[in-house]
DNA sequence: GCAAGAAACTTAACAATATTCAGTTAGCGG
DNA sequence: CCGCTAACTGAATATTGTTAAGTTTCTTGC
């Protein structure tokens, strides 16, 4: 049955993606069969080659859906917490956080793909990459509104922050952690002792 | 040719590991050809069969043999400067981001890898872990006794240490920071604003 | 309406690569 | 010198990404 009913046509490539997103979360590693996907979507293998070059098309799609849900999430979460930006910190960071542990598998495909998926920087991937960082500069700007961290560089605390963060996540996504009770929330604890750190430098405290 | 001369018996298994470690060199991802490898040894493919159960036990000895070179690194690198904790965070931190750019896809390997090569946690795996990790928080209590970080759990500390070095690297290693300036030593930066961070804490500074 | 052409699949074929199997030979204990 | 095991080889198999060729459905110019 070549072409499709004209209908079907509910962009085989947002349902290859989501499908892709989906098998991930069941599997260890990234190497999803193509078929799998197909019979998910509901057509075959060389199907998606209409939609996607190759299969690293594929996964870089996916790669950069995964970066869309997670600003999304974090959006979402912390949105309450506008005023406080301790409290809008620590919601981002936890919204992070709870992403990684609910989706390890598409994580790594995000933040440790095989170069060849991230060479080409479209300018999509970067900037959704600079947006996610974006909410922490402004997070960091907020805190030094409040008199906290006096005389720091924005950015460049922000990147430490954000770096902190996640490699927290994914030391503890392995089981690098030192022993058993730090490595279940390590990364939470990462987020509490960054946030006692930034509460230490206010200079009215006593 | 059957069985080797007896004496080309030196030990294929360390050859493989370090064959492997040198073509992972020369690519963005791990899958480095078994045939390569057994090309680069001397042999064929199902020889290495002998020696590893699969191709996932392979990489798995490539991974500890990562951490086994990152561990003696930084021992080399930073024993000057045992007496001066900072400098001595500075120089373990900086031989740490030093391998990750030499060895870009061994680090990702060993930090990043499918879990069904760190899974089935052997001890050697967590010991090697732990090793880089005690280096880290002899160097916290160090500092202490200076009086920096005063009331700080050295092993909180260390670990957060650690995962922000760790997480720069990675992000750094995958052209994720913010801009040109920041991302070329992004690791360096991070690990500057941590030491700054500690040395802020010093009670008797003005 | 309709033929020609493009679009969007399908099935079949191909290539690379991990893994297994059945030999085959080198060294060693008797 | 005879078997026996260890350690490898070459060929065979299975999985999977990718390409090629064929087929049907839509569309569009007339």
């Amino acid at each position: 049955m070549p072409r499709p009913k004209k209908d079907a046509a509910l962009d085989i490539s947002r349902k290859a993606v989501e499908e892709t997103i989906r098998l991930l979360s069941k599997r260890d590693d990234f190497d999803v069969p193509l078929a799998a996907v197909a019979e998910a979507v509901g057509c075959t293998a060389p199907a998606l080659y209409g939609h996607f070059r190759n299969k690293d098309a594929l996964l870089r799609a996916v790669h950069d859906a995964g970066f869309r849900r997670l600003y999304e999430e974090k959006r979402a979460r912390a949105k309450h917490f506008r005023a406080e930006p301790l409290a809008y910190l620590r919601a981002c960071s936890h919204a992070y956080a709870q992403f990684a542990f609910d989706n390890p598998t598409l994580y790594r495909l995000m933040f440790s793909p095989p170069p060849s998926l991230a060479a080409d920087q479209g300018p999509l991937s970067t900037d959704l990459g600079r947006s996610v960082l974006e909410l922490v500069v402004k997070a960091i700007r907020a805190c030094q509104k409040q008199g906290l961290l006096p005389g720091a560089d924005p950015k460049r605390y922000a990147f430490t922050f954000w770096a902190a963060v996640h490699g927290a996540v994914s030391l503890a996504l392995q089981n690098r952690a030192p022993d058993e009770k730090i490595r279940q929330d390590a990364a939470l604890v990462v987020v509490d002792t960054l946030l006692e750190i930034i509460t230490a430098t206010a200079p009215d405290r006593r």
